[in-house]
DNA sequence: GTATTGCAAAGTGCATGCAGATTGATCGAA
DNA sequence: TTCGATCAATCTGCATGCACTTTGCAATAC
């Protein structure tokens, strides 16, 4: 746990966490009371805490009821993964035309070092070198305000494609994919990074379909 | 004021209003003690309004300091300004392939419509226009994520092209690209009207570059 | 047996109060 | 005059307490 910041930052981050990993699921509900024991608090930073997870669109609130994990429906997930799609695009159409020399040989060696994880099968590792891989691509944008949107997005579909390395053949599938975007960037093919990108999340979307919850 | 809701989230609505349409201006201060006289309730909605508004990245908070109408600088205005222009590229080209019979009658309606602003002159009611216009693009793409991002977008912009329609011509070019972008959507031309998209919203850009503040 | 009403337990919404941080002014020294 | 330190006023961060709302259960009526 990050020590920095004032109490409720702390908080916001630490339940994000638990979300976003899976510790707590999806529906489940987050009483003020039970938070403040919790983290030895009082419910006043707790609720400021719930307020900010709810802007961010971890949790559902309504008046005088407990937060509730948020349960997204299908459709709304779909339509997450779509604007998921679209804003990877953006950032790999954007990072082939602006990535500095740098930041491009940080890329592929990034991805050239992670064949090791696929051969081995780690799929914990893999994933890690994922979410590595896809922060490049959206620091690499030079868009700090299309980075703000695609980590947000990013966030509040993590609890929705936890799994995805455990389908068999998706490390292997992955890695070539990812294979695509780094020659296009490299040769700062703007238009063939974005398709790349954008049929890679769409192959993710579909694997994670499995995962969704039936609509309301 | 809209009288539904809890007493922080009427205070979300009325501040987020104040700031966007420029009562209140970019630097300055929001202390929570003036706010809770102004609103007459105590601290605690006041902090709770607060977080929310700063999630939505209309004021910056900083501990132990008063919070702050976010002053975006420079090189953060262009990233969402040109963040803008790709959100409403992806609402265009949706809409040219989603829209259904009576949201294309509606649009082309609207816009046919706005002609006699245009010829009158009539900024404000053009602006008026002009925001129904684009939320019919936004919804139109039937993606209720992407609504989402493009319109938190456009409220953290608002400040910031306020004066957009009284530029001489504004408003005449502003019709012409609208009619642009609403042939290719009744062509169904996603291509086009993702770019007649783009385009409007870079000129817009230009057109407010004016009123950014110096960076930090 | 089922439905409805009443009640109690639990939880949220907000007010108030106190402790710590920040800021600005004033006073003293160089 | 200017720089620095100290202190008071002000404001934020959080704890606590009270009122209202919700909810589950139980008792009673049908």
């Amino acid at each position: 746990m990050i020590r920095t910041g004032t109490t409720v930052e702390q908080m916001v981050r630490a339940i994000a966490d638990m979300i976003v990993t899976g510790e707590i699921l999806p529906g489940a509900k987050l009483d003020e009371v039970s938070l403040a024991v919790r983290f030895d608090v009082s419910r006043t930073p707790v609720r400021e805490a719930l307020r900010e997870l709810g802007a961010m669109g971890l949790i559902a609130r309504e008046p005088n009821r407990s937060a509730v994990v948020t349960n997204v429906t299908e459709a709304y997930l779909h339509s997450m993964f779509e604007a998921m799609a679209e804003l990877e695009a953006i950032c790999a159409r954007l990072s082939a035309e602006r990535m500095t020399v740098d930041e491009r040989r940080a890329l592929e060696l990034e991805h050239r070092a992670s064949v090791r994880l696929v051969h081995a099968g780690a799929e914990e590792e893999y994933s890690a070198h994922n979410t590595e891989f896809h922060t490049r691509l959206y620091r690499g944008a030079h868009n700090d305000h299309v980075f703000e949107m695609v980590t947000q997005t990013r966030a509040r579909l993590a609890p929705f494609r936890r799994a995805q390395f455990r389908l068999p053949g998706r490390l292997a599938k992955s890695y070539e994919e990812h294979g695509r975007i780094v020659t296009a960037i490299m040769r700062a093919d703007a238009a063939a990074a974005g398709q790349a990108a954008y049929s890679h999340v769409e192959i993710v979307s579909d694997a994670s379909a499995v995962f969704a919850t039936p609509g309301e």
